[in-house]
DNA sequence: CGGCCGCTTGACTATTATCAAAGATGGTGG
DNA sequence: CCACCATCTTTGATAATAGTCAAGCGGCCG
């Protein structure tokens, strides 16, 4: 049986914001009061960028946040989104990524010599981090099967599939989701164009998958189908 | 500047086969001896499956190795592969693809026990391996923009060069590459299909980027053009 | 009220996939 | 040693999916 298509958990996007399992985020909570600050960020600023030494590992309070590659011609590349609880920027000392803000965001920002302090201090807060990174690993692995093989449709249900499963293990609707981020930022992020984006909503709409009031808030309506299509299993739309 | 169109070094494809750092393999290799073994594996037979426990963590010796992922319905995406020197399977308890031998590979397998042990013992350890993880996630990151946004001929100039590169970092000629790998694993590792792939190698040779004696040597003779491509940069092949 | 920004829709194009068949290549057995 | 077969690769013709270009809609804010 493939794990990739049932394990989905809470997590969706890829490593920088995965790297939030419970254990790691209560050891890193607790550390935190001790020398960190507060950070907030307007929207559309960025948080750090490509090529960056790390400076502080955060912890994502309110808001949401986007990261991104660019290449040498525009191109840009969306590698995935954080939101509240998450904790970022663990997986290395030179940030590989743009992050920026979607809207304003609240952070606790942990210096990393706290947090190496933290890590030499408590073996298993290392191998907690370890095992972060390797849900991260595993994360980044589904992000590849989902945008070097499935369709347009069999993407963007497995992107809203996600982000239900994420409420659902936030304690929230699992059906529905306020999309924090643009047309583009999903386009971006599931290698398609904004108008590609734009007509498979039309289309989920059209065939009864999901219902939207406005342009940011999907309702779902037949999460099987969703799930289903996001899974890969060669059913049409 | 984009980080991940110069930084690429010795590896290519995604995490598995790229945890081979350097100090990470020596301190492996030291303790290898003790209480390892050699494995042969024949062509096309598997090393492990997804969902598989981990009971080894393994450093190739010769051959090659495919790891990769299957879709409900037959869709198959290779994620990496891993050559002579890389050490794989540091990654997860469980494992989240497939593997299998593309040739004859000879392995030293350690048991997982052993491994454990050496990261408790020695902290540094540790902390190696959680550097490797590190590079994996680069890398995985690097291959989601590749398979998201290059064209068919980027993506294959990409493939190319990164073999060029490992070359040379293991001291080989960078000028010419062996391809252990049928069409259809470098399709499937770059989101197309065989076709498409075998195109692309005939579009080369007739543009004077490459020469191939045969279906798996490939000589390079416009290496620049196949960085620029691989980079991104736009040009047109 | 008007302009800007983001989303949607439409018409058309292009890239890649699909289907089909014809070379290569390599191994096996007569 | 050669013929045959299976497998892999290449090439061709056609189709489909998603991209591009362009325009219209709608909400929000100055």
């Amino acid at each position: 049986m493939l794990d990739f298509a049932t394990q989905s958990t809470a997590s969706h996007g890829l490593a920088h914001r995965t790297l939030h399992r419970q254990d790691v985020m209560k050891a890193l909570a607790a550390k935190a009061p001790v020398c960190s600050g507060q950070k907030i960020l307007p929207p559309n600023t960025a948080l750090w960028n490509e090529g960056d030494e790390r400076t502080h590992v955060f912890i994502v309070k309110s808001g949401a946040l986007c990261f991104s590659r660019m290449l040498p011609d525009g191109r840009r590349i969306v590698l995935g989104f954080a939101y509240p609880d998450d904790t970022i920027g663990l997986d290395s000392d030179i940030r590989h990524c743009d992050a920026h803000a979607m809207q304003t965001t609240r952070l606790i920002a942990i210096p990393i010599s706290a947090y190496n302090r933290a890590v030499n201090e408590d073996p298993d807060f290392q191998r907690q981090a370890t095992a972060a990174m390797s849900d991260a690993l595993n994360e980044a692995y589904r992000h590849v099967v989902v945008i070097s093989k499935l369709s347009a449709p069999e993407r963007l249900a497995s992107f809203l599939v996600a982000l239900s499963e994420r409420n659902q293990a936030h304690g929230l609707s699992p059906l529905s989701v306020v999309l924090p981020m643009k047309r583009l930022d999903i386009a971006d992020f599931l290698g398609l164009t904004i108008e590609t984006v734009s007509r498979t909503f039309t289309q989920f709409k059209a065939v009864g998958l999901i219902a939207m009031d406005q342009s940011n808030i999907v309702i779902f309506k037949n999460i099987q189908k969703l799930r289903a299509l996001a899974a890969g299993e060669g059913t049409d739309v």
